[in-house]
DNA sequence: ACTTGGCACTCGGGAACACAGAGTGCTAGA
DNA sequence: TCTAGCACTCTGTGTTCCCGAGTGCCAAGT
């Protein structure tokens, strides 16, 4: 049904397409691309990719433009992700290589990612459940009140305030530290509620209530703070673009947590670390935005996921190239700190 | 100069500007607004205020839009700030109870503002340098690496990874963290530099280098996140208005923290919990945006500063109200927490 | 069977134009 | 000092017209 040529047609249109933000016609296509056919035969060609639902017209007498399907073969078929040059590479190294915390690491990797593509960056927060614990530190602050401090591998600080129901003693209170990190170091998140289910038992009576408020705060911690942070980065960048959607919807998707959630969509089974391109209607709520995304964390440990969100008529060989380098160099560095 | 009827005519061309955004002439005024005077009179009258270069017309034969100078006025003398409706201050009240920690006060702050006056909403971190210690916290990761994690009185927890040059027992590590707290404890962060100038003196030589490293490194968390961190939300309330700067400009600033900083503006020495209105032409950076921002924190102890930022046509006596009654209920969590 | 040149056709978008309506400034009168 | 009337000046809108890019189709060429 689609020789090579046509191939080679939808290609140059997808490609002229991106870099012109005008619809292409036969004439320039045939010029400007080496086709060594004439603009009537490219007509053909043209033709028979819009029966097919790979190209459309705007209007009668205009040029094509991609549908999300032709994208979609684009993506898949004729393109090739574009490595980032070595400077830009080094750029990315160094950047990152200064963050001091967790925090910064995620902040700058969401701003140099914007900064990357041109377009608007997001990074989620490393999930909890994958990482172990590292430290859990009771601080008495008053007489009734302790500071829950818990500190995973991948450098992430968790503190709650806990009211507790009684006073407790200060040693009380370090013998609980001692048994709550002795129980609970090196393992994983997800194994903690069942951990600490027989604590209260191992423990003085008198202490129980007290020590049952300050897990259910821990395990409460756990479970909200699941996968729910999500930050942006280069916003400005839609400034210039138009969406079919509506400006106004794109930046309402940005600041909703669990719309931004769900366009970053779960990782896919078996190869997390595989980019993901959503295009156009393809994606949940957002239609006529397009998403590349990718997981990232050390190997088999997948942390999170990150990628870019900008218009259907995007770079797609260049933004894919930039996602997987960042989350690559982020999954480093989340990995040797 | 300008008598009585003339700054009545003044306020009536603001608020039918702003509610209408179209120029306002002089028939529409002497009707809507009950002036008790013909339109010819208000006519003269504006002819006036124009001199005056309150008001302006953007083009010969259309109505007259007020210049910055003009809003200037109308915040100053003629207008007051408007109180929020009762079930406006319960939903504040029962929404910013919900917080669970101070990230959480500040992002629930910021969203609340947003949605209560339609604009983006600026909320700055609470400031380190007027809060006290509350307990410092040096947990040892390896042999070579601890975590130091302060805790403010405001709730607030900053952390880091530090580096040790030498291998440190844990006795001496606690040691240390019960020298730091006992000198520490409740005095306040601007006090810490003197406090701890002449710690590693009173410590065994042999740990000179690596306390010298860690006091370093706390010394360092002080200064570095002094009044760094400030988020906004409602970016998508941008999406309708016009900004002559361009709304790329807009959203340019705010993901650049130090503009956002200069924008909120310094706390003006006496009263810093004073309102601050600056209009168009009058704020750094970003002609042609107004801000309205005021300190907040309990009492004396100013934290830091909250506002919303608009375009110049805005709904000034609404939006003051909304902004100072968001600062007084959050001074009130935290003063509480 | 595919490619090519020719040709008529279709729209979108810009230029030219007219026109209604809102709003103004000015002057003369109450 | 205010008011009424009037001539004037714009903007925005609707209409018409026309150019040109681009197409689809057909017949001829390879």
């Amino acid at each position: 049904m689609l020789d090579d040529r046509k191939l080679a047609v939808l290609r140059a249109i997808v490609e002229d397409y991106v870099s012109t933000n005008e619809p292409v016609g036969s004439k320039a296509l045939a010029e400007r691309h080496n086709l060594k056919v004439s603009p009537a035969t490219v007509r053909n060609d043209m033709a028979a990719l819009e029966e097919e639902g790979y190209i459309t017209q705007p209007h009668t007498s205009a040029g094509r433009v991609p549908t999300d399907k032709g994208y979609r073969l684009f993506v898949d078929r004729l393109s090739q992700v574009k490595p980032l040059s070595a400077a830009e590479r080094r750029a990315i190294e160094t950047f990152l290589a200064g963050a001091v915390d967790l925090d910064d690491v995620v902040t700058r990797t969401v701003r140099l990612l914007a900064q990357l593509t041109r377009q608007v960056a997001v990074v989620q927060y490393p999930t909890l459940t994958r990482s172990t614990v590292r430290h859990v530190e009771i601080v008495p602050l008053t007489e009734r009140r302790v500071m829950l401090v818990l500190i995973t591998n991948t450098g992430r600080v968790e503190q709650r305030v806990v009211e507790l129901p009684e006073v407790v003693e200060d040693t009380r209170i370090a013998h609980l530290r001692a048994v709550l990190n002795a129980s609970l170091d090196g393992c994983g998140l997800s194994a903690v509620p069942e951990l600490v289910a027989d604590l209260p038992e191992r423990l003085p009576a008198e202490d129980r209530p007290a020590v049952a408020t300050i897990l259910s705060v821990l395990l409460e911690t756990l479970v909200e703070r699941h996968d729910e942070k999500i930050v942006f980065a280069g916003a400005a960048n839609l400034a210039g673009a138009d969406f079919t959607t509506g400006l106004r919807a794109v930046l309402e998707a940005l600041e909703e947590q669990v719309v931004l959630m769900r366009l970053l969509g779960e990782t896919s089974g078996d190869t997390p670390s595989a980019l993901t391109v959503r295009i156009g209607s393809e994606n949940p709520y957002l239609h006529g935005t397009s998403i590349v995304a990718t997981g990232y964390g050390s190997g088999d440990n997948q942390l999170a996921r990150l990628g870019v969100l900008g218009p259907t008529r995007m770079d797609y060989p260049v933004t894919m190239g930039a996602v997987r380098a960042v989350a690559r160099y982020v999954s480093q560095i989340l990995a040797a700190s």
